[in-house]
DNA sequence: AAAAACGGCAACCGCCAAGTG
DNA sequence: GCACTTGGCGGTTGCCGTTTT
């Protein structure tokens, strides 16, 4: 049984009859409740079995991999484990201030979006990225005078709040009919977008960033050889807008359209470190060359959503079904 | 030296979408 | 179309080490 909601939303009264229902319905929540199972920090062994286990079978049925592999743990926290500490292309250490400077970039462009923008940060989890950014970053942007959600001035924040309490939207497509049915769901954004995409991880042009290279490699199914197992081949629409988005995300993270708002103060740890070309772990994967520092911006902020995007398609040259294409990936909340 | 406060991060939770039979 | 499973996501919690009082 599910452990009682310590944070249920509001109403919690219905919330839990609703899932007292639903469980009736449908029986236990998997993974959540048993009793007998391990809870809390993994020991080195069970460490030790979980790889050898994944690194044996594969990925996939984590509901069932903590019997296969004798683990007394749920298969969600299994999964969990393996993707967010024990996978071999995790970088482990202290984020690099190239990465910090991504992750800003990338979060003023996607909001939340952990799982996103851990995609285009080599080695990094979504988890990593999403405890750094409530950790350091949006306490770093507050210092700065700078509201963490909206990436604009404090004082502008906090009266738009009042206003427009939503975090920030970046795009609404005014015509929703022309976004292509092809269109990724949330759930693939990362995984064709950025993982699934052995095509493009294993090739070798020395510069695993930029065509979508998440380091955070996903080793191929070995059961069923899921991944890309379309009949053209995996040369479809999908993965044309795809690459298309993702040299889109590329041109906006490279873009300078950033630095007018931040290029009057240069953050310390940045300045020693802009023009290095290899990552924390000596690696030479491209990182994204780093002149957003976040400081209060002496200029209005450009706002997520508006006038800002008009700019980038100026200036990317990038057509209005890319446009939507962007939308559809970024604009999901 | 001890207690309290704080901060970082691994792990958990609830929810959702897609897939399957 | 329905019931259910699976995998994945973002938000939150709580443990534990460090710093401060």
């Amino acid at each position: 049984m599910r452990k009682p909601s310590q944070s249920s939303a509001p109403g919690s009264s219905t919330m839990a009859a609703m899932e007292v229902e639903d469980k009736q319905r449908r029986g236990p929540t998997p993974c959540c409740g048993k009793v007998g199972l391990k809870r809390g920090p993994w020991t080195s062994e069970e460490d030790e079995v979980l790889a050898s286990f994944v690194r044996r079978e594969g990925e996939g049925r984590w509901r069932t991999l903590p019997k296969r592999a004798g683990l007394l743990r749920c298969g969600k926290s299994c999964r969990l484990r393996w993707m967010n500490y024990l996978r071999p292309s995790i970088k482990h250490g202290p984020i690099a201030p190239d990465e910090e400077d991504l992750i800003l970039r990338l979060h003023r462009l996607l909001g939340n979006r952990w799982s996103l923008i851990a995609g285009r940060i080599p080695g990094r989890t979504d988890n990593e990225i999403k405890n750094y950014w409530n950790t350091h970053l949006s306490k770093k942007l507050v210092g700065q005078g700078i509201d963490p959600r909206t990436h604009k001035p404090l004082a502008t924040s906090v009266a738009d709040a009042i206003h427009q309490p939503v975090p920030p939207q970046p795009y609404r497509n005014p015509n929703p009919s022309t976004i292509p049915s092809t269109a990724p769901t949330r759930a693939e954004d990362t995984q064709k977008n950025f993982s699934d995409r052995p095509n493009l991880q294993q090739n070798d042009d020395g510069d695993g960033w930029k065509n979508n290279e998440c380091a955070v490699d996903r080793p191929l199914d070995q059961e069923g050889g899921n991944y890309d197992a379309r009949e053209d081949g995996g040369i479809g629409i999908e993965y044309y807008t795809d690459d298309i988005f993702s040299s889109f995300l590329d041109s906006l993270i490279n873009d300078d359209i950033f630095q007018p708002e931040h290029n009057n103060v240069i953050d310390d740890e940045n300045n020693n470190d802009n023009s290095r070309s290899n990552n924390s772990d000596g690696s030479n994967q491209r990182m994204v060359p780093a002149p957003y520092a976040y400081t209060a911006p002496s200029v209005p902020a450009y706002e997520l959503g508006t006038f800002w995007e008009d700019d980038l398609m100026a200036q990317t040259g990038i057509e209005e079904d890319v446009h939507e294409q962007f939308a559809d990936h970024a604009g999901k909340y």
